[in-house]
DNA sequence: TTATTTTCCGGCAACGTTCCCGACAACGAT
DNA sequence: ATCGTTGTCGGGAACGTTGCCGGAAAATAA
């Protein structure tokens, strides 16, 4: 490998370390010759200095972690995309991680990032986290960290978020102004913070037209295949849904699924709308309408909030929460 | 944050620095007294040896580089979804950098990686890659590289490729067996080493089942949705084709696109295939059969390899090239 | 001329770790 | 009593950088 350092140049050059190591970085203490010299002798032999040498003197790492349930989600990669975009314009690289929503792995990949000594974190919660002591301690120790999407119910911390309210409520309003009066609601488990707020939209949009809300038209699925068969048989079944609005990737994928293999006629005439970043919805057997979450972009907020927390060590960045608008597309 | 060093072990239990370090990496020259006091100390205070120190002192980074063109493809995500699974058994983190399809950001990203002292890289070429003298300058260096997917061709190198040859014979000879005999292929850009592989698989299928290669049904097509409206208009309109084998998850969800908006009666009627990675596949419009690689797989095999290149670093590891099998799925 | 400031550079320590070398007991063997 | 052995530990250097301190030569001021 190539792997010249500082002393090479030093040596090389009859000059000492720190005038090759000032002369590198464009010191005014260093002559105009000797530094032309040092830098024409370090492009000659491809010297790059070592990010580890300089990690370990200025205690930073350069790298930002990244921790997601699940890379191989279409949201959440792209979300990646989006933060990888504005990292490495800013020479951090990015790390990634994921919690396959395990609560357990969730602790320990954070432990994990710390001691990897990452200048800071952007994460999405797992679906099993219910409690918060893993992240008040992280804060305590003043590590920054940026929470998007599923974030802790946390007053004080860094937040990039979608409108989930509103995204609901504009979902929930599309199917009652295409004459839905039953429309169900699918969606992900109870203990994350976008399913409270969809649910709140998807509440509020109804009351507003004056549907009554019938709590047996609410129903939290799981993400496993299964869990979506069992959600959706007991619903066309019992409840006589006119329409269903399914929250998240995976479960639209799954619930398309069911309502597909669904023998009963009434499955035939479902209206569907889904909060989702699928890319195949227009291409689906039936035309699926969608919640579409500025997914990139909410990686490039939220990295971009956290190298502006990162740059600005010393200054105190106020807290924040970036809230960003979702697009209704009506197929 | 939690920055307790050995020294400050060493400072507490008035040892020295060397011996703390050795009792903690359990050397038999420590008395079993101090290790366990050692020890015990250091779980109380929550001690964690500085990584970064450790590479430097090791020249070692436990990081490994992956490459791909695009993060936010499922094959590519599903990929490094099992690249992460391996190396983080090993403890070997994952750095993630994308290309964008660009040859410029190809090299500049190695470069990146090289620099920033990854131990190893896992990459699948760009689209735009057709000269690979950054890739042989890297490997001269004894630098680590398994490729996948998209290899380059040369002869000693790892490799983790799927049978593309095979699925394609495959895909080709199920639209044989369901009547078909105008097949035409819209696959990516010539330079691909899959694309190579695949069309020759198609070709053999043809050839074996006595019907003749027509090249006017052999499109190349490029990633842009547009790319695909044309190559999909010219081929219903002139060469009339009673099925196509699409390559690739982008494309096939632009042809996709390109059919069903096709106007023509011609386009109702066509049998379709891909190879593809789509998790929607059989919620489509029309019934998508498909080849379907083993994705998560082959970033084990990569990343299995690359390790035990990594483990193995004086002997030499035969250079070797993994043949993962593709899976008809028919719908 | 002498005094004072620049200009330019080298020496050294430090970041946290590991490893080589040597030291100094205690021990049994000669 | 002397000599090697064994067990246990400390000192110091090194990995590649950067920054502080100080110092010699050159330039300027007196």
């Amino acid at each position: 490998m190539n792997n010249i350092t500082i002393k090479d140049i030093a040596n090389a050059l009859g000059i000492s370390n720190s005038t090759v190591s000032r002369a590198l970085r464009d010191s005014h203490e260093i002559s105009e010759d000797t530094k032309a010299k040092v830098i024409a002798y370090a492009k000659a032999v491809n010297y790059h200095p070592n990010p580890i040498a300089q990690s370990l003197r200025e205690n930073k790492s350069y790298s930002i972690g990244v921790i997601v349930p699940e890379i191989a989600n279409n949201y959440f990669s792209e979300v990646i995309n989006g933060i990888d975009s504005v990292a490495s314009q800013h020479d951090y690289h990015v790390v990634i991680y994921q919690t396959h929503e395990s609560y357990e792995r969730e602790i320990s990949t954070i432990q994990h990032v710390l001691s990897r000594k990452a200048d800071g974190l952007i994460i999405s919660l797992s679906l099993e986290t219910n409690d918060y002591s893993h992240i008040h301690s992280a804060m305590e120790d003043n590590f920054p960290i940026i929470f998007f999407d599923r974030v802790p119910p946390i007053e004080n911390c860094y937040k990039v978020v979608s409108d989930n309210y509103e995204g609901a409520y504009k979902a929930t309003k599309h199917m009652i102004e295409k004459g839905k009066k039953r429309i169900a609601h699918i969606t992900s488990p109870p203990v994350l913070s976008i399913t409270k707020e969809r649910l709140a939209g998807y509440k509020a949009a109804l009351k507003d037209n004056n549907i009554e809300v019938d709590d047996q038209l609410i129903k939290y699925c799981g993400f496993e295949p299964k869990d979506a068969f069992v959600v959706i048989d007991e619903l066309i079944k019992n409840q006589k849904p006119d329409s269903i609005f399914v929250c998240s990737d995976r479960l639209a994928l799954n619930c398309l699924e069911a309502i597909k293999n669904n023998p009963s006629e009434e499955s035939k005439d479902l209206g569907l709308i889904g909060y989702t970043n699928l890319k195949t919805a227009n291409l689906l057997y039936t035309p699926l309408s969608t919640i579409r979450q500025p997914a990139f972009e909410m990686g490039e907020k939220a990295a971009e909030l956290l190298i502006k927390v990162l740059k600005s060590k010393n200054q105190i960045v106020d807290f924040e929460t970036i809230i960003l608008k979702n697009e209704l597309i009506i197929r």
